[in-house]
DNA sequence: ACCGACAGGTATATCGTTATACCAAGGCCG
DNA sequence: CGGCCTTGGTATAACGATATACCTGTCGGT
């Protein structure tokens, strides 16, 4: 019952037969290259539509041009993934660019070892399966820039690169200022005990906030609070958390920064769990603003960027560099800094360090 | 510095220049087919390694064989996948199978306007872009089965279908167990008060699961609890829930499940922020298991299933459907049936319904 | 009347790989 | 010694679309 026509797919052969002209006639009226009249490319059109043909994409990939797709490659472990929606979100954004263009999106995730990485990416350019990569979670000494430059693969870089990486990159303006804004916050509410709860040391970001965090607690002429490093897993930062929040921890912080928020909402429970209060014992804030952010409750208060956004300016981006023109001619809005959203995890620090639970 | 070696990419030519034989010998060699003499094929080998070359997937694709890759369309709103990495582990899932028999993964994440799937879906097969199709999410009357067959894109169905859809399906044996057994656990604890928050009508899991409740339940003789529709977002979740333990609601629920975890994070807090306690006054209960639930407090009861295994299943089943060979030969372990974790947010009913906050 | 320009097409080489058909040389058997 | 198989290769035609080169009328200008 389904599709009693022919079984094999249509070629553009097919589509000149019906037609009545000649393969070059189809492919001029198509591609709206040559000269042809009015009349015969509404035949031509017609029966393309009759036989729902359209060009296949390896053909004229073969043919030289491009392959219409754009590859990003996540490494990050399955379970960190589990938890975090931070990647969906880029994606969504990515998408959001690609699919009005014609393009698709071939994701690929590969584990945390570096060398499945790197054949990961000499697979995607050898086999010319895309036209470029979108590259996130820039690492200190990133080994893949150089790798796409050899061969040949355009990059986009969403996030802050290492100082002089040679790659395009795709971040907001002021990346610092949502750091600085929450110490501040924290500050005004009387904190001077601090901790940053950080992602894995060789990441870029992991390095600049934490540079950011420091210098901000340095202005205010305070000492470098707590750092504590994790696999970026909500169960490592529960675990940071319970550590810091110990007893026997004399110098316990009263307000602790997270790398994301499902990791700052761990922590928030974990205090808890301990038997702080949220935020009269210790304030907590995240990063990202994710929609769970916002019901958790306490609500947390969290360090917002718009991902959604920041995906769609890295598939700009990289139409930019391809030469690829966008089908939305209107120029995409600025992105916006990375500003703190207060909910209800910050709060004044109670008098004196060093207090106890319950 | 880069690639001092000629510009332009290496093709079979060049490598069968190098190794002094002919294009036939090379492609011979990197296939296994003829007969070739070890001498001759080391020289081959050696020449490929040299010059980096590897088949380009567009020629081999369009010479008839596979393109080696498969599609995932979502149609998820963004705002929804951006609170439930549900899909980022199952596509973390069907990586693990793609990328060790080098296929990639195309994701298409569209709109929920059912034309802009439908596009999406002839796109991809009008250009023979990939090989097949992996579907979620199946709806009532899903009309992508038909138009996958019509478009003779083999297509594989993660989850419960609508009785006699013709789709191959990978899921869970007894997929009722862990709902039925939710159920038990709550009577047990001498619950008699039900609600089910589950996600959009159109969905087949929100009508199947919602049976199963329904069933359970009139097994103990009691009547179908509340039943509350959302579109998936924890916002949305929190709004139901809200609504349902109103001081209003005469019969309020004393235990409340949810269709995923997230919504039943926001379920949970948002009582909280009534002023109930969890699960002292409400027992609160989710699906999926995702890590965040086990780090949030009181931890989260949930109906658990391993979606990184099903994401594995389906690729696995794919393959089947392509007659492509699995690296991997050893059988994938069979799925199991989604059972109920027992955590925090469940406990002994409060003697007598309708009791309020505080 | 003849030339050139142009509209409206057609024929064909090309992209990189693989499969089919083919061929040459050597060994074995009757 | 002639015929036939086997080994180790080579030449070439696809796959589907596109761009280049080419052809054929028709019209305008001189």
């Amino acid at each position: 019952m389904a599709g009693r026509k022919g079984a094999a797919k249509p070629t553009i052969a097919d589509v000149a037969a019906l037609a009545g002209v000649s393969v070059s006639a189809v492919s001029k009226v198509v591609n709206g290259r040559g000269s042809i009249s009015a009349p015969t490319r509404q035949r031509v059109l017609d029966a393309a539509e009759k036989l729902r043909w359209s060009p296949s994409a390896t053909a004229v990939a073969l043919r030289g041009a491009r392959t219409k797709a754009i590859a990003m490659v996540a490494s990050r472990a399955p379970d960190v993934l589990a938890a975090d929606p931070h990647f969906t979100v880029l994606i969504a954004g990515i998408e959001r660019e690609l699919a009005p263009a014609d393009h698709g999106l071939l994701l690929h995730i590969v584990g945390e070892e570096p060398d499945a990485e790197e054949r990961a990416y000499r697979r995607l350019a050898g086999e010319r399966r895309v036209d470029g990569v979108i590259l996130t979670e820039s690492r200190v000494n990133d080994p893949r820039f150089q790798l796409l430059r050899d061969l040949r693969l355009p990059a986009v870089l969403v996030g802050e690169p290492w100082p002089d990486d040679p790659v395009t990159t795709v971040r907001a303006p002021a990346q610092d200022a949502g750091m600085a804004e929450a110490v501040a916050h924290l500050l005004d509410l009387g904190h001077r005990h601090f901790a940053y709860v950080s992602g894995p040391e060789d990441r870029v970001h992991t390095v600049f906030r934490r540079r950011v965090f420091e210098s901000a607690l340095a202005a205010a002429g305070l000492r470098p609070g707590w750092m504590m490093t994790t696999d970026f897993t909500p169960q490592d930062a529960a675990m940071a958390t319970t550590a810091l929040l110990s007893p026997k921890n004399a110098s316990r912080p009263t307000a602790v920064l997270y790398a994301n928020d499902t990791m700052a909402i761990a922590g928030m429970y974990a205090a808890r769990r301990l038997g702080y209060d949220v935020p009269g014992d210790v304030s907590v804030v995240g990063y990202d603003d994710l929609p769970l952010g916002g019901v958790v409750f306490p609500g947390l208060t969290t360090i917002g960027q718009d991902l959604t956004e920041i995906g769609r300016a890295a598939a700009a981006e990289m139409f930019r560099l391809l030469d690829v023109a966008r089908t939305d001619e209107t120029p995409l809005p600025a992105l916006a800094a990375p500003r703190l959203v207060v909910r209800e995890s910050t709060g004044p620090a109670r008098p004196g360090p060093g207090h106890s639970p319950r």
